[in-house]
DNA sequence: AGCTATTGATAAGG
DNA sequence: TCCTTATCAATAGCT
């Protein structure tokens, strides 16, 4: 599988070799990677290479790999009939067999692995997803919810200010204007460009006279985290 | 490297996982063989299966490769009571570990323990449930359906046999009839109680004309396994 | 178990 | 060691 076909044989150059080695390695250990993934199979691999360099591969741990081989080898090389060693090697068995019960559950609720299920485990399991969507619906409404609450009471509260500053603006316009009538004694040049530019450009909103805005809502729902990060400053959110 | 691209997760179907097991095995086991030679490496490959059937592969012997593996791993005496408890210690950890990541996923996916989610978390749950969901309802349809075929199969092929019947029993109705009258020398008495006991009692699905009754597979419909069970008599397949 | 279209691994070269 | 490309080998999907 290259440029030419390869006999083989030990490789003579060692350059080519090395390169061969590196290359055929990497192959050899992800093709092991693949078959312990799709076959479900517990796998170990142990390379030295020409130079006595240690490359190894294992899915669990090497160290269990090779218990488990000592154990089906029967080499019960076991100099010490430690009962400790025998608890744990049980107890790490019964946690792989729940892990392993545990993980058939969870593909069958993933929507995988069905072959084995009657009509009856069928509509139970199908209930149960019904069952779990509802919740993690609510769960999401909830969220939604709450957010638009805090994000109505927070707009209220800017509005309140806003109308608050308002009527101090009118205020102090007023006071301004009478005082310029004062000083200059005009009745008509309350359009000069100074206190033109003095008037506050107030927002749209409050013209609509009720409740805060419903726009503002509308737009916190489609980008909730993203607005509500940038409105409240605190960058540090993002990840 | 196939007939179509696969991503690489564990193979749902069993029959399909054993028969990649053997090949990929066959060629994992190759390539090995291959870098050993190639490459002037000592290989050593432990394999087992998701049945815990044991393979192996090394090119020197296995017992080598391992104690040299051992070497290379500081000297640790594999034998050494106290790390090798330290060992099955730390290994019943990691398992319990796992264990406790699965059972919060499994919990979430049961609609449970939703408090920590962000919304697109609980968006993807969403989609995922819904995904399973369809699985689910996929399957079960399958099962329905292909049930409801193989009985309209069985049933086409009473009906035939029924149809047959009929016309048998028609001809035998004739032939009797006349020799009757040749015996006797009547031509009213067909209604006679003998003659009348032979008739048969036709189902009435055939008076229908076409197609076997509807009625029957809403029958089966509502307990499927159980009349399949008893109509084919494999009382084996019960579990 | 056997067949092939197709993908994946890799030999050669830079 | 890494990249590219031509080529061969492994294998996925089917029968």
């Amino acid at each position: 599988m290259g440029r030419g076909k390869i006999v083989i044989r030990r490789i003579d150059n060692c350059t080519s070799r090395q390169v061969t080695f590196s290359k055929r390695r990497k192959g050899l250990i992800k093709k092991a990677k693949e078959l312990a993934i799709l076959c479900d199979a517990q796998v170990g691999l142990v390379i030295f290479s020409s130079t006595g360099k240690l490359y190894e591969y294992a899915n669990t741990s090497m160290k269990s790999v090779i218990e488990r081989y000592n154990i089906c080898k029967e080499d019960q090389q076991v100099t010490n009939p430690e009962s400790e060693v025998k608890f744990w090697q049980r107890e790490a068995d019964i946690l792989r067999q729940q892990l392993q019960s545990l993980q058939e559950n969870h593909r069958q609720l993933m929507g995988e692995q069905l072959y084995g299920l009657s009509i009856r485990n069928l509509q139970d399991l199908e209930s149960q997803l019904e069952l779990s969507l509802q919740g993690v619906r609510m769960k999401k409404e909830k969220i939604l919810t709450d957010e638009i609450q805090e994000l109505n009471r927070k707009g209220s509260i800017i509005h309140q200010e806003n109308v608050e500053l308002y009527k101090k603006v009118n205020l102090l316009q007023q006071e301004n204007t009478q005082l310029h009538k004062k000083v200059y004694g005009t009745t008509d040049n309350e359009a000069t460009a100074t206190s033109k530019n003095a008037f506050v450009q107030f927002p749209y909103s409050v013209r609509g006279g009720g409740e805060y805005p419903q726009t503002l809502f509308q737009l916190q729902l489609c980008q909730p985290e993203q607005e509500y990060c940038e409105t409240s400053g605190s960058a540090s959110a993002t990840k």
